[in-house]
DNA sequence: TGGACTCTAGACCGACTGGTCTATAGAGTT
DNA sequence: AACTCTATAGACCAGTCGGTCTAGAGTCCA
């Protein structure tokens, strides 16, 4: 049942599995035989690069899952003159992500954020740091295209909602338009608060 | 452990159970043990009421949710002239809910959303329904203040969107800021689409 | 050749999972 | 009083949970 990319060092493999559980059912919807099954690996070896066990991996994940997505962020940042333009082409890359798994895979620090409780402090500390990197990106992008500082924040905010919100309508509806409909508005709205272009 | 009321029939004890459940961790975080313990009520009660279980009492429940959201959401529709200020009365009441809880009670709607995979139909087909019912109503009222069929949609998507994913980030993050920023741009957003009133 | 160490491997464990089953309490009807 | 039907109650079950533990494979250095 093994479905990760037999190459990658078991760690990465255990990694990659704990990513694409949290996409698919969430932190409680996977077992640990299930998720050691799906990345090829025993039971002792995941206790040994995780002595904290399901726990421990689950917070790499979340670490790993946001620094790809600050590092996706910062290229598309890079890349589009305009915040408006690289938010849609974000928005888009969901897009086509969510599609490619017929509306299985969402975003993985979605469910595990709803699912932790205070207890796991760790978890809800990595996530909302991870919340936070991204509106600080996204925010300092609006900045350098003339919005002010608190309409840049509000902004900031307003997108990284309506982004994991219109994932999770995309997935239960097995349909794009939540999200074509929430990137339309959210990036009219970009465009109409930053200067044409830079 | 019960903490359920009491006066409730038993019926109605474990849909509330299980919509505490789905607000705090989830479907699949929560045990039938604990989840009875917490309603007050025996195994058998549960399957008599519920033939098909845990997760028929999951639909029913969500079901609820659903409606009560409807409820409100036509009521403060109906109570205010402009969608706008219906808006921002519908995140203030969720942002009282989610700090009264101390940042544990979150949307029931959305755990279950991200935790559902394709073959819980039942569930997923209830989701759907409520969304977009959801939609429809924040659509229908902003029409009648004179926003335009296609924009109308773009906006309501987007509302129902930022809702969940503010109520998201403002649970990991254990403050309102997400919220109130997220209110804040929607609600001056709608305000700019809609005429003064109505 | 023989440690020393890292990593892999899976048998095994008690606790708990969702679910079934039988017993019975109580209300309504005759 | 006897019968019926709904609802409550919890013992019980096989399966799975997350986690521990011991054994061995592979690698490097002496």
């Amino acid at each position: 049942m093994s479905t990760a990319d037999a190459n990658l060092p078991t760690r990465d493999r255990l990694i990659a599995a704990m990513l694409d559980a949290l996409r698919r059912r969430g932190y409680y919807g996977i077992g640990l035989n299930e998720l050691l099954a799906s990345a090829g690996a025993p039971k002792g070896v995941l206790y040994h690069h995780f002595p904290g066990g399901k726990a421990e991996l689950a917070v790499a994940a979340v670490q790993v899952a946001i620094d790809g997505m600050l590092a996706g962020l910062d290229k598309l940042l890079a890349r589009h003159a305009n915040p408006a333009d690289a938010l849609e082409a974000w928005m888009g890359g969901a897009q086509k992500l969510l599609l490619a798994s017929e509306f299985e895979r969402g975003c993985p620090l979605a469910t595990i954020a709803l699912e932790s409780a205070r207890e796991d402090a760790a978890i809800r500390e990595a996530l909302a740091a991870g919340f936070a990197a991204i509106r600080e990106r996204l925010s300092a992008a609006m900045l350098r295209h003339g919005v002010s500082d608190a309409i840049a924040n509000q902004l900031a905010t307003l997108v990284v909602s309506a982004y994991e919100g219109a994932l999770l309508q995309a997935r239960v509806a097995g349909r794009l338009d939540p999200m074509h409909e929430t990137s339309a508005a959210l990036v009219s709205l970009i465009r109409a608060h930053t200067r044409p272009s830079s």
